[in-house]
DNA sequence: TACTTATGCAATTTATATCTTACATTAACT
DNA sequence: AGTTAATGTAAGATATAAATTGCATAAGTA
């Protein structure tokens, strides 16, 4: 489950903390879907991806990933 | 969590239990999943969106939604 | 040095997605 | 009427996402 998360995350100058607290989750689960070895949930996701201006396919679609 | 599934399923005239099998999940699973009251993984996101020919994105993002 | 901030990581608990099994319904067909 | 295929739905068991707590470390800073 490798994403760009914390790429985009990082560009929009934020910390794993803040991203966690705005959708909703803890520092922990952000840092494990960033670290890839995870598979998280539709919901938190989309939240994740509305947070960071970005839609599902730039953040979780293969083919996007940098 | 409202979706495209139901639909783009359809187009592809393949059975809840014919996309069960190939992503690895239960007929009921999909069912619940088309119904929309319910938040799957990624990971099954993933492989329904592959198994259809779209995107995450066709298929969950809000603004693509049918 | 000491202190704070951000992150990594691990053990335990809690919540819930998913599976399994089962039964009911509807539509199409013989 | 009877049969089959596709779907809806529900109860219980299992797997795992996510929370909680805690500690370690690296980088920056007073």
């Amino acid at each position: 489950m490798k994403n760009n998360v914390k790429i985009m995350r990082m560009k929009m100058s934020m910390t794993q903390e803040q991203l966690a607290k705005r959708v909703g989750a803890t520092r922990q689960t952000i840092g494990l879907i960033e670290k890839g070895e995870y598979n998280p949930s539709l919901q938190l996701c989309v939240a994740i991806a509305k947070e960071l201006n970005k839609t599902l396919d730039d953040l979780f679609w293969e083919e996007n990933l940098l």
